[in-house]
DNA sequence: GTGGTATTATAAAATATTTTGATAACAACA
DNA sequence: TGTTGTTATCAAAATATTTTATAATACCAC
């Protein structure tokens, strides 16, 4: 059988449509009846409705089933192809949300580079859900993440590094500025500057403010550390960080005084269908010997 | 790009030969041999090494990292092609360990039939592991699965029904006989009839007899409950099972004291990829009314 | 070494499959 | 009633796959 027939198919679950199908794939129409055809007698199955009473094209329970399958087998292909290329072209495709770039990523790098490793390394940067959903798609091989609880996915292999406590940081002339601890009950009223939603922060955020009943004010949301920041300096409002961002001036640091407070766990994850390259598994091993402990 | 070539590259990395995988698929040995090439083109990378000198044929990293996902995409086809047969047909195939199906099957076959849905119904039998395993595999819709944890995997759907706990079944004619409670630790010189591996009952019983530091005697194994049981009845050894097994003259049931024992859970279960035709939720909620509670 | 065996590759021919172009069939709608 | 937007049919063309026949290579036994 003929993968093209189940993407054919897969995106005429979507579209509803064979024309538009032919469309998108820049072949002519009865290419996708003939291909609807095709799996309908491998399969055995009626899978669509050609409904055209009421102008609309429903999917059989068939169809929804192997519609199931057909994500699954087109999605294991193109990863398959985006791993393969990595590998002959010994690539490493290493994902990397901002912070733990610059935090970590420094510390590993001249040992990459002493290891003639460096070169081979393409970083993707992103938040730390964007970037489980994209190492789970096969858009890279590994990516150092960050999580609130150890991360544990079936298909995923996961390796905790490091944890960190999370801070306030607010400006120098914000009332709360000459205390050393907080609690986080305390902060109901104040502004805050955060990250996007794609950061765990958030999740660690959303987590202290659900349990302190209140409904926090962002008054902005960024993907930089070093925005955020500025704007804690000049006082625009206050924010939830850990401390492995950089040291600014006029900003300070409140510790929580908070029970059983989250902390940002770092771990280094890749998937476990993916066989790691002798470089991948340098690459590994240098990170654990640098950032474990 | 076709499926078939999948196939034989995937029998190619277990053969490791390719005139026998020709043999296997009975075609031509150069069909395997453009098969690979097709391959190889597609994914831009060599994916064996034909070692004639050292008489060998050795899978590259991209080979390797492709049989992975080939693997998959095979079992995701052949699944879809067993669940829409099914469909088409309107049978519903269910696993059942043999103690479940003794005890539970009675109970809702009346219901079944009254639903005019029995007749719908193809029973697989096989212990709780294999059954799982088959389930994941795509041999059969939905499965009732016995457990001592509560069922969690990322790819099924587990909806625990019932629980009971283990007893020891002795002969009339054992020195226990005539007590009601023993400590599991008590019966570290006995002889013990069980069932066979893929029974989650030695999964319990494994538990047990580690935390209690003895290698016991198993005398012999059966998938059968009525031969165990016959077999503990002429005190040829003792069991370890629970008390939903029929029940049988010349047999004592003795309760452990054992503190945290292990449960026998019974759940439903199914793939989560599964879509449930209206039959099979019909079963579902058939089985859930009559099962729970 | 020579001949035999087992293995994989190559090239052309034979088959099989897929796509296309042209057109039909159908229903909705103005 | 004609026009538009659909999907289907069919034969021809274009592609892709498999086979047949044979070559190339290395091992092994004598």
């Amino acid at each position: 059988m003929n993968t093209k027939d189940l993407a054919y198919f897969q995106e005429l679950t979507i579209q509803k449509n064979f024309s538009k199908v032919a469309e998108i794939f820049e072949v002519r129409q009865p290419t996708i009846t003939t291909a609807i055809q095709r799996l309908e007698a491998e399969f055995g199955a009626q899978l669509v409705i050609r409904d055209r009473v009421h102008h609309s094209l429903t999917i059989t329970p068939s169809g929804q089933q192997l519609a199931e399958h057909a994500i699954r087998i087109l999605r294991d292909l193109s990863m398959a192809h985006q791993e393969i290329q990595n590998l002959v072209q010994n690539q490493i495709s290493l994902g990397l949300p901002p912070i733990i770039e610059n935090y970590y990523f420094p510390k590993i790098a001249a040992k990459l580079k002493a290891k003639r490793l460096l070169r081979n390394i393409i970083t993707v940067e992103g938040g730390s859900v964007d970037l489980r959903k994209g190492l789970l798609a096969g858009n890279m091989d590994m990516a150092l993440l960050g999580s609130i609880e150890p991360l544990s996915y079936a298909n995923l292999m996961a390796d905790e590094f490091d944890r960190h406590p999370f801070y306030i940081f607010v400006s120098k002339n914000h009332p709360l500025a000459d205390r050393k601890r907080v609690f986080f009950n305390e902060l109901r009223h104040d502004d805050f500057v955060l990250f996007e939603n794609s950061f765990v922060h958030n999740q660690a955020f959303n987590k202290l403010t659900r349990r302190n009943h209140f409904r926090p004010d962002v008054v902005f949301r960024s993907n930089d550390t070093h925005i955020i920041m500025k704007l804690v300096a000049q006082n625009v409002g206050i924010t939830y960080l850990t401390d492995i961002v950089d040291h600014q001036d006029n900003v300070v640091r409140l510790e929580l005084m908070d029970e059983e407070q989250p902390e940002f766990i770092t771990s280094i994850v890749y998937r476990t269908s993916h066989i790691l390259t002798p470089a991948q598994l340098q690459l590994l091993t240098i990170m654990h010997a640098t950032l474990k402990g």
